[in-house]
RNA sequence: GCGCGCGUGGCGGAAUGGCAGACGCGCCAGACUUAGGAUCUGGUCCCGCAAGGGUUGGAGGUUCAAGUCCUCUCGCGCGCACCA
């Protein structure tokens, strides 16, 4: 403890009420059909002591959240308490209007840190997993927020993730059926005609597909299937499940051993050691995201969330609307389909880029595009000029080349830094289907092999990366499309066939920097069946894919940037999947679920945390874990950090069901909307909060941080919505109302970190001034939702603010006598509440009428803070508070009822201070009192607040002149004219005409002189 | 590059289109004190002795009236980033 004095005994009054809280589970929340102790503050208020209250009896609920934390080992910083103290101001607030508030606490446990750590030490992950979930909980608790502890969940406690198994099972056993736009159970599945059959059907199961629907209902019946049909009917089955199994690149680090997740690898390199890195596909569980892209964006219309939350969602899905459009190989069988959002500009392809990847750069022998040798210069189409530098003899030596180059580039290099692009020629030639051109088929890294058919038409003249590349490559650029002011005027003499045109592009290039990718008009677009020329880019894109559907070369297309959610990790520290792999007849391995009954799958022990030396993940080190009886191998993946967080907010609705993994009544009553519930009838007057909680669906607020704007809120709607289709839940969305709290910056205005030495921490903060005064600067810094800088001054004026209300409340006398007996005591805490007795409440508070004056500072502080309250303007509800309080200390004797109240107002920003005082109002005028958190929340009288004479300022020509006082009822003319014949005013109106006078009632006076 | 958000005293920040700067920090002066990094009182946007004038990043506009609405511009922050 520093040098200065305390300005309150909040180190005794602090821990004091939370061992009460503690003791009486005052923040308890209750289920529907749960029996309410007698004695309990919450039964008492809502006059349900000793029943057992169904739904409709139990007071609205109010579901309010906070995003549960990581336990790092390095313990709370002070961005944390900002959304909780936010979350917790306004559970106490709901608690007091009437409500049954469920908020919870737990911990998002499973991760690398600890895994790291594991491996360094060799110490088993759940040793500091429990130690550091031990240090948050204590710091939790230390700033006194109400959560409900009975409710406590962690996601690495077995009991926890059998549930998370549990419902990746559902995911398993579901598929995304079109026509309903909704999952289903497997079961529902139909087979396509050749592989509906029944037992009779050996070996001709296509002449018996007519019968297979009376027949065959589902997969149940395959043991009755002949071998062959059965492992198609597998495969069909498997390629259509929510979860399912396919090869996807991840990042390999041969020097580690191991496989490296996205933000592990910077620059190419493993952030750990610095080692390259190499893509490498593997064997990896994916979950079917993108079959919900379309739900996922249009239900952020029903939410309410920040419009910029909502943007990035939107963006991250990037649904754009385009058409695919198939080119031919001549020669050949082969199609390949791109995707492209301007099908008008379908005359102006001149060449085709597939991504390195693609399934095609192979060749020609394998079942590729890619030809044994470069074409003749004869061979080339007119206008080609240059076709890249030949890098090898062959193209596919050239292209092979080019793909280990385009392999060992880490994402960022090949966006980020690529600043001039690279590619090469394959060899090979596709077909225009518009104008049927020979155009050259090229491999490059700037088309993803993720996005889109993974190839690209390149329209050179009006998409500036083709344009880039053409320039470059010295490939063709024609111009289809003007800009509108007049068909071909940015080309002179552009006309129709293609060696004028290719001329035109070559001069084009010439003077062009740029494409022109805005919309304008078609030019140079036209066969023989159809011809876009003239028709404005909406038009010319409707024209040309009605052709292209019409010949069979193409259709209108929704495509999107959201990619299927690569589920699986090759780590130990993660829940295990709950899936066995067999091997058929043939010696195939297939996957198969593991019952119910076998949850949970718990890890393994192993004394080695690190993957094996062949790549396999951690779990494969655990021989007799992974080896069956029967043959059988467990899957040795694990699921990602986010499976425990994508449904932790329907754990808390029930958290100790061990029978599912909440129950429907529960879920139903904390999760659903009861239309129009006000929670305390007799409670607030006031308008109706924007604080979600009234129609709202789901839970009714969500605080948290914006570093989840995606991934994690992305995967819980999704998994939500699963759980929705299929019956388990009662909302297609989780989060109702969602707000993200503002970083917390150092007091040097940088982000905190170790590193710039300006990291904050909330022990101290609590230990110097107090839990109460540390949330109190949390929520008076500024505006929720803002960025914000720390200053450890601004603490201390809040800590004073408390320190008056302190001395607002108690008898000075006593306040030294106490301070002086816990110097000479030797103050250990069980005298600590007896020490407390000795304070005195202060003689200035008497039971007595309060003043006019007095009752309109308090009614205009309880309408501040209740207006503040319902819109999370923190900042200023405490400045109401202050306001207040500077106020009542000018007051010689106060009124017990008026300085009552405040405490409840101040009750959910300074809880400690507030009982304690209120403890000591009441115990003075012996007044039985209920409990501060469940007693009434004030309401506000706007008939006190209503002014008997107004100060009307008056404005001559906009600007202030004078402020004459009138009273409240007075009439606009009367107004008027006391404005004009007020001495200040007339010095500006003198000699001038009045040509208008504005007033608006009770607040201003405008005269408009000329 | 695209998208979103934000620019107000020395600082954090207040202001349903209607008195710009609430509240707090800091600073200045005073009171009580052996003392103050405690407490209390007063002051504190800028220019000016004053009357008065100026002021919400900048420039326009709408309006009786603009920090607030519109257009352009500059600066800062965040997100996405070769997404065809």
């Amino acid at each position: 403890m520093s040098g200065s004095r305390r300005q309150y005994p909040f180190h005794l009054i602090e821990p004091k009420w939370q061992k009460i809280w503690d003791e009486q589970q005052t923040f308890r929340a209750w289920n529907p059909d749960e029996t309410l102790p007698h004695g309990h503050p919450f039964a008492k208020r809502h006059a349900l002591e000793g029943k057992t209250a169904s739904t409709a009896e139990l007071p609205p609920k109010f579901y309010i959240l906070d995003m549960f934390p990581y336990p790092s080992g390095a313990g709370l910083h002070v961005g944390h308490p900002e959304g909780y103290t936010a979350t917790d101001i306004l559970a106490r607030y709901k608690r007091a209007l009437g409500h049954n508030v469920l908020h919870p606490m737990g911990w998002d446990a499973f991760g690398l840190p600890a895994e790291q750590y594991a491996i360094k030490t060799r110490q088993h992950p759940r040793q500091t997993t429990e130690q550091n979930i031990a240090t948050f909980k204590r710091q939790i608790k230390s700033l006194g927020f109400s959560y409900d502890w009975t409710r406590e969940i962690d996601t690495t406690d077995p009991k926890y993730f059998k549930w998370t198994q549990w419902i990746f099972l559902r995911l398993y056993n579901s598929w995304f059926n079109p026509e309903t736009n909704r999952a289903e159970p497997i079961s529902t599945l139909r087979y396509p005609p050749e592989l509906e059959a029944d037992s009779s059907s050996v070996g001709q199961a296509s002449r018996l597909s007519q019968t297979s629907k009376e027949n065959s209902k589902d997969g149940d019946r395959r043991d009755a299937c002949p071998a062959e049909i059965e492992s198609a009917r597998r495969a069909y089955r498997d390629s259509k499940r929510l979860a399912y199994v396919t090869e996807a690149p991840v990042w390999w680090c041969e020097s580690l051993g191991t496989v490296l997740a996205n933000e592990e690898v910077v620059d190419g390199k493993s952030e750990v050691g610095d080692f390259p890195v190499v893509r490498k596909p593997m064997r990896q569980w994916m979950l079917r995201i993108t079959a919900y892209a379309e739900r996922l964006l249009n239900d952020l219309d029903t939410i309410d969330w920040s419009h910029s939350l909502k943007e990035m969602q939107r963006n991250w899905i990037g649904r754009s609307e385009g058409a695919e459009v198939e080119f031919r190989i001549p020669n050949s069988e082969f199609r390949i389909p791109v995707f492209t959002t301007r099908p008008d500009t379908l005359f102006g392809a001149t060449y085709m880029v597939l991504a390195p990847e693609h399934k095609l750069v192979a060749p020609q022998a394998a079942g590729g595009v890619v030809p044994m040798s470069w074409p003749t210069k004869s061979g080339l189409p007119d206008g080609i000029i240059n076709t890249g530098s030949y890098t090898a003899p062959t193209p596919w030596g050239a292209v092979q080349q080019y793909k280990i180059l385009a392999s060992g580039k880490s994402d960022l290099e090949r966006t980020e830094l690529a600043k001039e692009k690279t590619g090469v020629f394959t060899g090979a030639f596709a077909l225009n289907p518009a104008n049927g051109e020979r155009i050259p088929i090229w491999i490059a890294d700037y088309v993803l092999a993720s996005y889109g058919t993974g190839a690209i038409m390149a329209v050179p003249g009006h998409d500036q990366r083709d344009f880039d590349f053409a320039t470059r490559f010295g490939l063709g650029i024609v111009e289809v499309v003007s800009p509108g002011d007049g068909p071909g005027a940015r080309l002179s003499g552009a006309a129709a066939g293609s060696a004028a045109k290719i001329a035109a592009g070559q001069e084009t290039r010439a003077r062009l920097k740029a494409a022109f990718v805005d919309e304008g008009v078609n030019v140079n677009s036209s066969n023989a069946e159809i011809s876009l020329n003239a028709l404005p880019t909406p038009d010319a894109k409707k024209k040309i894919t009605g052709w292209l559907e019409s010949k069979g070369l193409g259709k209108r297309t929704i495509n999107y940037k959201l990619r299927d959610w690569l589920f699986s990790r090759q780590r130990y520290w993660g829940e295990p999947f709950p899936i066995v792999w067999k091997q058929d007849a043939s010696g195939n391995w297939f996957h198969e679920a593991l019952p119910e009954s076998a949850l949970p799958v718990l890890p393994p022990p192993l004394e080695d945390y690190k993957p094996t030396p062949d790549g396999q993940p951690p779990l494969a080190r655990a021989k007799d874990w992974v080896n069956l009886p029967d043959g059988s191998r467990r899957e040795t993946n694990t699921m990602p950090q986010w499976a425990g967080s994508c449904w932790y907010y329907l754990r808390y609705l029930d958290a100790k069901n061990d029978k599912a993994f909440v129950n429907k009544e529960a879920e139903r009553y904390w999760m659903s909307s009861r239309r129009g519930d006000e929670a305390d009838k007799s409670g607030a007057t006031n308008p109706p909060p924007h604080v979600g909680g009234y129609g709202a669906q789901g839970v009714d607020l969500y605080v948290g941080g914006t570093e989840h704007a995606v991934l994690h809120l992305l995967y819980a709607r999704f998994w939500h919505k699963v759980l929705f289709d299929l019956g388990y839940v009662s909302t297609p969305e989780p989060f109702f109302k969602l707000v993200n709290q503002g970083l917390i910056l150092g007091e040097d205005n940088q982000k905190m970190s170790k590193a710039r030495g300006n990291v904050v921490n909330p022990d101290d903060m609590a230990n110097e001034y107090g839990a109460d005064a540390f949330r109190l600067y949390e929520m008076f810094l500024g505006p929720l939702q803002d960025a914000k800088p720390w200053s450890t001054k601004g603490v201390v004026g809040v800590y004073k603010f408390l320190g008056r209300v302190w001395r607002l409340f108690v008898d000075e006398e006593s306040d030294t006598e106490f301070e002086q007996a816990e110097t000479t005591a030797n103050t250990q805490i069980p005298e600590a509440p007896k020490l407390l007795e000795l304070i005195k409440l202060s003689p200035a508070i008497q039971d007595m009428q309060p003043t006019p004056v007095q009752i309109k500072t308090l009614h205009a502080c309880i309408r501040k803070v209740t207006e503040d309250l319902d819109h999370l303007r923190f900042n200023t509800a405490i400045s109401a508070l202050m306001v207040f309080v500077n106020e009542a200390m000018t007051w010689e004797t106060k009124p017990s009822s008026a300085m009552r109240t405040f405490l409840q107002l101040l009750a959910p920003f300074a809880p400690h201070l507030a009982e304690e005082l209120w403890d000591k109002l009441h115990s003075a005028f012996r007044t039985p009192h209920s409990a501060l958190s469940y007693a009434r929340w004030p309401k506000f009288d706007p008939a006190l607040l209503v002014e008997d004479t107004l100060e009307i300022p008056v404005q001559v020509n906009g600007k202030l002149r004078d402020v004459i006082k009138a009273p409240a009822e007075v009439s606009q003319q009367q107004l008027e004219s006391t404005a004009l014949a007020s001495e200040k005013v007339k010095q500006f109106i003198q000699g001038k005409t009045v040509k208008k006078v504005i007033v608006v009632p009770q607040k201003l006076v405008n005269i408009v002189v000329g």
